[in-house]
DNA sequence: CATGAATGAGACTTCATTCAT
DNA sequence: GATGAATGAAGTCTCATTCAT
């Protein structure tokens, strides 16, 4: 009996989960509003109707794809796994914005979606802020205790090193996706980077 | 007889670049998706069937709009500008980026929806890669001759700090649009990059 | 070129009223909720879409369709009319309700729909009060003149006759429309009514 | 064992029978077309599929709502109960008409509902059918035996006196539920009933 | 008996586009 | 050049109904 319900109950969350993820990624490809919830149940394997079973709307389902998005998590144990080793900073910070690239460049399609769709919706501005926020916090635990600048100059150096970061794959990194130009940009950026906080 | 059709011509002209700057303004508002031709021909003062009097449908009256933008013809005109003083270069840098800001708030919702359709478009991925390396190119022409650093490095501080300028307003300006974190912004992003050419 | 505007904007009248009486008969055969809007549109001979070129929702048609409904303009003709000859009362009110009943008759499903709809929403519910307000003021201009009761008296004693004769046709003329029933029903129904008033 | 098969089946009328009192509600309060399955699931407090075993279609359930009303139970115990007293008979009648219009007020939405009903289904409208003339039969076997007029006249008289008060709750009662305009109608239509039989 | 996930037809509505005037 | 009526495909959402559990 007690199986039973909570059979169903796990199929009828994972059923929302697809439909998550299935959002995720047609909302990334076409965008929010030219992507239909006809090609999310085609997506996730279901039928049109059972996206109104568990979201109220093609808006809140967006909501619930935001809510769930953490890009940062990602940032964050980057930091902390490549900050165990005894590295020199400079190959550190490298080691992180090699591995930044490299999920930008996966996630980048959302990200665009993510921005665009800030722009008319205050919930969603506000969540994106909420997240760059959260990933200027990690890399300045990593650095505050290693470099002496105040504080307030640390903080834009960080946030204008990942603004460049991120555009950097927005603009470029998809067009010539060459591994040498790449590697060259980031030891650039990182050196330019560490001499401006000297 | 001849005079008529001029006017007629002209006045034709004329509602067709009615037509261009409303499409700009809504599409900017809404995104081209949730842009309807009844918005963009509200917008502009006429009737719904006049826009395909002067273009072949929504979409082309996009591209028409992209091509006709010039974000960097501004930016050229401020390098001419100040490069004139002989001012030092870091209070020449941060004036352009004072000007910039100012520039890009204005056109904010725009770059977005740029950013936004370039995604799924390679026409006007094209474009926008294009007016972006123009961008890098007017700022390149004012340093080169002023540091000495290798023309990749240079090419991609520059490139890194228009990112974060734009960055910067775009995910934080406008939030709290207050002089004085803007002047530090400018300071400190302009002290790091000239840090930076070191 | 006037003539253009004009023979353009006339039609487009000409299509909207063919759309309230389409939806009008429509409304009236499957009440208001099992009415779609297809249906009313295949009725008008028009497509779809058109419909929302003159309407803002189907809501608003309904509305529309009400706020045209004169029920008692047609009453009101009718005892101007009956009221010219010199008949005896007791024949003028006859006639008047044999007039009554054929109306009635035509546009017996509108009315329940008129009632239906009026249940959930006040703005219906106030026209209907009106309409029958105007009804009830139709009787008693002629009969004030002719009885000697109390007004309030006899305005409760109209509005009863009037119900009656509703429910008459709403209940049973419908089921038996045999001639012989329906003028033993007027004359005994105009025959209580008169005595009502001694 | 027995028990317990008894037991639940005894639940089962229980619920079946919940359900059919949220469907009356629910259908009183919406219409039968805009009511759905989930609000009367709901308004029984089970879940959606359930109705689907205890009935075969919603419409179905529609109609063991209408076999199960007995709108004229009460007028009948009315008509018992105030037969007893040896009061004037104008007096007996004002008490049921008190009663009665107590009554429809309780069941106003529902008869709305069901004269819409019976508008587009034969069925329903010869349950109606059948109702009307049980209620007219109660107040006919009360009032043959006390007055002196042909049968179809009285026939006639009650219907178009139950038709009067049903209308005067319908359209005015629920307006101004104020007590003194009520007692003064239920008064006046008694004292026109009773001339109109003299 | 009871649940609620799932279906799919169809409802209302929007909108790019066409075209007669 | 300009209007706006008309089209029809497609989109979001609803809902009666089914069925595995």
């Amino acid at each position: 009996m007690k199986k039973k319900v909570n059979r169903k109950a796990k199929q009828g969350l994972e059923t929302r989960q697809k439909l998550i993820e299935a959002a995720l990624r047609v909302f990334s490809r076409k965008g929010f509003s030219a992507s239909t919830t006809k090609d999310i149940a085609r997506e996730a394997g279901v039928t049109d109707g059972l996206i109104y079973h568990y979201f109220q709307s093609k808006e809140q389902l967006l909501w619930v794809v935001l809510e769930q998005q953490t890009l940062n998590h990602k940032l964050r144990e980057m930091v902390d796994q490549y900050s165990q080793f005894a590295l020199l900073l400079e190959h550190t910070l490298q080691q992180i914005f090699r591995s930044l690239l490299q999920m930008l460049h996966q996630q980048q399609a959302f990200i665009v979606m993510f921005f665009g769709e800030s722009q008319r919706n205050p919930v969603i501005q506000e969540r994106l802020s909420e997240i760059i926020q959260q990933g200027v916090q990690h890399l300045y635990r990593l650095l505050a205790p290693k470099v002496a600048v105040e504080e307030t100059y640390l903080r834009t150096a960080i946030r204008n090193v990942l603004a460049s970061v991120m555009m950097f794959f927005l603009t470029h990194d998809r067009f010539a996706g060459d591994e040498t130009s790449r590697e060259q940009y980031i030891r650039d950026t990182v050196q330019q980077f560490m001499k401006g906080l000297e």
